[in-house]
DNA sequence: AAGGGCCTCAACCGCGAGGTT
DNA sequence: TAACCTCGCGGTTGAGGCCCT
């Protein structure tokens, strides 16, 4: 059985919206609600799709909605909530009153995803570059830790050379509103701290280990029953972890210890809280995505899992009192 | 002033989940 | 229970504006 097509797409307008389609969505809208979508570009006389009014309705033309430049609050939230829940737009839209999971996601990936990286953070794991290039230089065997200098080049050529040049990217929040009670830039700086620490370490580290092809003995990823740990801890200290909070071991990894990046991720930078807050949070998401339709409907809408009494947050309670829409 | 490249964001697409018949 | 329908999500695209040379 093939897919049923949304709409007829021959007498369907596509494209931009005029500002009388506009009118005429909102009117409607605005008479008779947003029950089926199908059945309204029909009703309020529009060549439109359905699904093509949903989006303009929701992306745009909804009254509650907020236009214009993302706040510093707005921006530390997201970057905040992206570090647990990764490209999880409309629950981290359902956080921020009057933005769209379009909204969250095209600032994302013109604005935030790049700041990031500039500042030598990877956002897929919210880790420092160098700190993954340490982690992965501990799972290789020596001819391949040779090379990862090389690769790091070709990979993060860019970041690169801003750590090892010590260029400083000049970013506006960065430096605006840096007061002690501004989260945003207390996250911003501790990342930048974390960066210039580790650049000396990224680099000694590299080095030594194309110097001294022994130094590591194990090629192995991270092993669940410790003992490769151990050797983590006692043959790379070239790489010196720079996070207080990020270890290679099970109590770390918490229990299922998948050493996923989105595992890890939850472990290291600022946000860390701790292993079991990522894995209270990963069964949260589990029983809401599944067992349980009603949480399942309320994961969807981001409403329980920032509620819930059960999860430890770092994020600032203010930040996530928003009421959901 | 021109034009080429980059950036932004509105809109589209395909898919999965959940609801309805 | 299966088939169908609707909705919402996340990824991607492309038009238009901006910036730089």
């Amino acid at each position: 059985m093939g897919r049923i097509p949304c709409c007829e797409k021959d007498n369907v307008k596509r494209g931009q919206w005029t500002p009388e389609e506009d009118n005429k969505l909102s009117s409607y809208i605005a008479q008779h609600g947003t029950r089926n979508w199908r059945l309204i570009p029909k009703n309020a006389g529009l060549q439109r799709c359905g699904k093509s009014c949903r989006l303009r309705w929701t992306n745009y033309l909804r009254p509650d909605l907020k236009h214009g430049q993302f706040s510093d609050a707005e921006e530390q939230t997201i970057v905040k909530l992206h570090s647990v829940v990764g490209n999880r737009w409309s629950i981290i839209a359902a956080q921020l009153p009057g933005r769209t999971d379009n909204d969250v996601k095209n600032h994302w990936n013109t604005k935030l995803k790049k700041k990031l990286s500039g500042m030598g953070i990877d956002p897929v794991t919210h880790k420092p570059f160098s700190h993954l290039m340490a982690e992965i230089a501990t799972t290789l065997a020596p001819p391949q830790v040779a090379h990862l200098a090389e690769a790091a080049l070709g990979c993060f050529k860019d970041e690169m050379l801003h750590l090892l040049t010590k260029r400083r990217i000049d970013f506006q929040f960065q430096h605006s509103n840096a007061t002690p009670g501004n989260s945003t830039a207390t996250y911003i700086n501790s990342k930048q701290e974390e960066k210039d620490d580790t650049i000396e370490k990224i680099k000694i580290g590299l080095s030594r280990a194309m110097q001294e092809p022994d130094m590591l003995t194990s090629n192995k990823p991270w092993d669940p029953t410790g003992a490769t740990s151990a050797n983590f801890t006692g043959n790379c200290s070239a790489f010196p972890l720079p996070m207080s909070g990020f270890q290679y071991g099970p109590s770390t990894f918490g229990n299922e210890g998948d050493g996923s990046p989105w595992s890890q991720s939850m472990c290291t930078g600022s946000t860390c809280t701790g292993a079991d807050q990522q894995g209270q949070l990963h069964d949260k998401l589990g029983e809401q995505n599944g067992e349980e339709s009603e949480g399942g409907k309320e994961l969807r809408n981001g409403s329980n899992i920032f509620n819930s009494d059960s999860i430890l947050w770092d994020l600032p309670s203010d930040d996530l009192m928003n009421p959901m829409v």
